[in-house]
This record gives structure tokens, C-alpha cells and sequence, in this order.
DNA sequence: CGATTCTTTGAAAACAGTCAATCTGTGTGG
DNA sequence: CCACACAGATTGACTGTTTTCAAAGAATCG
């Protein structure tokens, strides 16, 4: 699992070896099956998880039962619930494998004790939060923008295999559409 | 100007006169009359904006001419295009004064020199970004789960004063939905 | 005051959601 | 290998929400 990690982080910038095995110290890796939980809406997250294989899915629960997906995790991604993370609170998210997937975990004190200790680690965890800020921001764009058929092609684009790997429904539910609204679309885009 | 500024960051930190002193020594600030462009669609973003008076607005404009608001920024908060900041591209957002205002801009290589010499600054300026992905990931949530009206709700709540400061079709305009909608939301909403 | 900007209101049309039924494919246990 | 269950996708009819366009009323500013 940790080769997929070390490559990863080479990809980005350059770690001595010395370095990857500070990090792979503290780091705990978890085999998920499919629809297992990797975080529960209640428990306080503690981690940055990196998945390596397969793809997880954050969401929350609204009080009629439904099901809204904030993030598709796919491998080479990281994930985790920044809002406990960062205050401590109990989760509002749930995230669970949507296959069969690979994950490290970093407990968030080593990770910042690492951040400090490894000033290129720390840029490029800058770097990483900064892009993801702008593509989060870009999605608010698109939410308040687009109708849900354009919503539904920029998804295509910004993610163009995703719509092979998730059902249809979660999609939907990620576009905050209804899986009928989304079926419809389809039939209707084919000809 | 720089008191605000001074105090902002003293609030946040602890920070020397000797490091403030460099702060300010590559500050611009500037002055906006109401309605006056900070950024303009089509230029190269290159710094970070504080904010110290007034409220500035980041849009976009589509095909049809309509304005889309991506950020309200009132006084004490930072504000730019970081897509355009980040990659060097041609900003995709016009960034606009509400009201007449004082902003204090701080050049994008100056302010990555001076992130690196600091180290408590550039803590600072982690945390600030984690909180503002934070937020913008309620953002989409609130978009993704809730209808005009309740998102309505949830932006009074979050942003109690700027129901006053802003004209109503701009509220409009940052939830997604037209002005007419607003309007019947709020009569609805009085009895 | 006159001009502009902002808000409200009405009526029609477009859009999206809900509920229920049906259809499809997949995988599991007998 | 078949039968069945189950999850997912589609379709139809209906309801409800939101947009659009147009017009008229406030409010604000020079």
C-alpha cells in the first residue's frame, strides 16, 4: 500500500527516504469493503486519509433520511471531515467505501508535527488545500449558475470517468437533483 | 489603514513591530469609491486583499449578462481571485466595491516570501484557508440540500448584518435564484 | 425633481420533485 | 443452474416550485 503512497508524494515534490519513513511511521492503513464506514456522523475525525485504491464517498443524512453526497474520494485523493478535524466536534458527515478500497490514515498530530518538521511537505499541503478551495469553489459556481442539465455536464467533464464507477442515483445526489430528474436528463440528452 | 490591519493580525497572532514592519513595507493600499472595480474579468490576479473598510463583491458574469456572486467580503476578511492567483491565468470573476471601501493588497511573491519567513503568519494563513474551505463546503451542502427558502434561512443565520448592507437581488444572485423568488420568499416568510 | 436602481406583483411557462409502478441487471442461496 | 431477492434505472401522472417577462410601485441619489 505504501508504494502507491511514496509515488505519490514523488509525483508532487522531492522526499527523501528518510522523510517517507517519518511519515510512514505513524501512518495506519485500513482495507475497506465495499459500504464499509471509514467515519460515522457523530464520532470527531482525527486523521488526513489518503486513499490508495478504490473510491469513498462523503454524505450526510438530512432528517427526511436523504442522502447528500459533498465528495467523491477516488484513489490518489485525500479525504476526511474537515470540520470535525479542525474543531473537534462530533462528524456531520458520514464516509463510507463505495468498492473495495485501500486508505491511510495520518493521525492529525503527527501530521502537523510533520508539516513543521518538513517545510516542502508543508507547501505542498498549502498547495493541495488551495486547489481544493478552488475547485469546491468552482462547484458552488456551477450550483448557482447552471440548471441541472448543464450541472450534469460539467460533472461529465470535470469527472469523466466517475459516471462509470457510481451509480446514477449518487450522482444525482451529489448535483442535488433527484435520481428521476437525472434519468430523465439522460433519456433526453441521447437523442 | 494599517491599524486595522495591525490589530487584525495581533488578534490572530503574535506578531513583532519588526515583522508587521515588513508586512507593510510591501503593502499597497487602495481606496474604492462604491461600484469602482478592484479586478476585472480577463486580468491576472496577483495578490491577496485585506479588506479593512467597506464590502467588496467577487461575481461572474454569464452569456445571458447575468451576475453570478461567488463572495460577499465585508471588512476584517480576505478576498482575490485564487484561481487566477494560483495558475496565472485570466481571472474568470470581476471583484467589485459595494460600498466605498479601503482594501490593503499584498503582492502574491512578497506575501510567499514573507509565508515562509514567518512561520506563525504562515500557520495563520493555513488555518485561515481550512476555515474558508469550511465554509464554502457548507455552502455547496446548503445548495445541495436545501430549497430557496431554507437556504435563504441559513444565509440571515451565517451572515446576519449583510441582509442590510446588500441590495436584495444581490442575496439573490449569491443563493442562485432570481430576485422575483427572493422577493415572494420574504412577503411569504412575514405571515 | 428626474433618473436610476431596486422591489414587488401578476400570469404563464418551464422546470424539478414526488409517488408509484415497472423494467433491468446482478448476485446469492438453494 | 435456476429462482429469487435486491439494488438500480426508467417511466408516467401529478404536484409544487421557480423562472421569465412585463408592468407598476418604492426608494435613493445627484
Amino acid at each position: 500500500m505504501f508504494e502507491i503512497f511514496y509515488a505519490y508524494f514523488n509525483s508532487k515534490f522531492v522526499l527523501s527516504q528518510e522523510d517517507f519513513a517519518a511519515i510512514e511511521q505513524v501512518a495506519i492503513t485500513r482495507k475497506l469493503r465495499k459500504r464499509q464506514y471509514l467515519l460515522q456522523q457523530g464520532d470527531v475525525w482525527k486523521y488526513d486519509a489518503f486513499v490508495c485504491k478504490g473510491l469513498v464517498r462523503t454524505y450526510r443524512v438530512d432528517e427526511k433520511g436523504q442522502e447528500h453526497i459533498i465528495q467523491f474520494c477516488p484513489e490518489n485523493w485525500w479525504t476526511g471531515d474537515r470540520h470535525s478535524y479542525v474543531t473537534g466536534e462530533p462528524a456531520r458527515y458520514n464516509i463510507e467505501a463505495c468498492e473495495d478500497s485501500e486508505v491511510i490514515l495520518i493521525p492529525k498530530q503527527d501530521f502537523q508535527r510533520l508539516r513543521m518538521q518538513l517545510p516542502a511537505l508543508g507547501n505542498f499541503l498549502y498547495d493541495l488545500l488551495e486547489r481544493s478551495f478552488i475547485s469546491l469553489q468552482n462547484r458552488v459556481n456551477s450550483n448557482i449558475m447552471h440548471t441541472a442539465e448543464e450541472k450534469y455536464d460539467q460533472f461529465l467533464k470535470t469527472y469523466p470517468d466517475m459516471a462509470n464507477r457510481v451509480p446514477q442515483h449518487m450522482i444525482a445526489s451529489f448535483l442535488g437533483i433527484s435520481a428521476e430528474t437525472l434519468s430523465r436528463i439522460r433519456s433526453h440528452v441521447k437523442k
